[in-house]
DNA sequence: CCAATATAGGACTGAAACGGTCCTGTATCT
DNA sequence: AGATACAGGACCGTTTCAGTCCTATATTGG
């Protein structure tokens, strides 16, 4: 469900104007009323923009180039759910001091996948065979400043 | 529950011996009922090796090094599902050539993620502050080789 | 050896999520 | 104004999921 969002949103992504759900399934080869579904929630969650009536249909909301594939990821799937530590000021919670360790190590993966993701935009999904390389370049850099602070 | 799995299994890293389920959900402070299920899960998938009986429980199937954080998620959501190109020899497919590259730049992505996330072991998720760092500068050398490969 | 106990394995069930269908509301065009 | 094409949203059957509970297995002590 999610990688027909992406694969919509980057049709819209490289093509004009407003499109109907019919003819977006029809091009990207998803069944039209997926296509309708997915655009549904895109459009609830601001990623495209709908217009209703004889003419409409769905366009970015934004250009491509503002919106990150993240986005897109969580209009389909809601956000990453992350699961809470305790209370940090509640006693019982010193007893399980490395649990919280594993935990933190987990969210830290999620949120750089996340901040991965954020990083290509829909323009970067448009153009076949760079997304992927532009994403892990940037996410290193990122790595090399958190080393530098951690030291 | 993806989340869950990777605490628990990371607390099976960290230490020794078998853990009955209660024991773990205790020290996770997940609810032991889910606990329970997660751990059916992964022992199933063959990340963990049970023991049934009074002293039973769930320890490690190998040893956290050679563990990767990607077979526990696989073993709770399954194989990433790769949506399909059409047969590449039909005729109709060459309507939607940008189509395809769309879809391969989010199995590009896909893939990617998945190799970062299996080179995380979970002796990496034991140790505090160290997991994220170490999947980034590996991935940051494999796109180097990638953008050699295509010029 | 056998009963008691503690554990994992697996089945069952109701609730929630999901995908398809179809009706309603809106906008355009003649 | 009426016809048409579209999105928005409700409905419904199917599938998935989380919790509950029963069955099977292994250990221990008498």
């Amino acid at each position: 469900m999610t990688d027909y969002a992406v694969v919509l949103a980057t049709h819209l992504a490289a093509t004009d104007g407003p499109h109907a759900a019919r003819d977006l399934a029809l091009h990207t080869q998803i069944p039209e009323p997926t296509a309708s579904k997915v655009l549904k929630k895109l459009a609830r969650a601001g990623v495209v923009s709908s217009q209703r009536g004889a003419k409409g249909g769905y366009a970015l909301a934004r250009s491509a180039e503002r919106i990150g594939i993240h986005e897109v990821i969580e209009a389909i799937e809601g956000p990453i759910a992350v699961t809470e530590c305790s209370d940090e000021t509640s006693d019982s919670f010193c007893e399980y001091e490395t649990n919280c360790e594993v935990r933190a190590n987990w969210q830290r993966i999620n949120l750089a996948v996340q901040r991965a993701l954020s990083e290509i935009t829909l323009a970067d999904m448009a153009v076949p065979g760079t997304a992927e390389l532009v994403s892990l370049s940037r996410s290193a850099a990122e790595a090399a400043r958190m080393r530098a602070g951690l030291e």
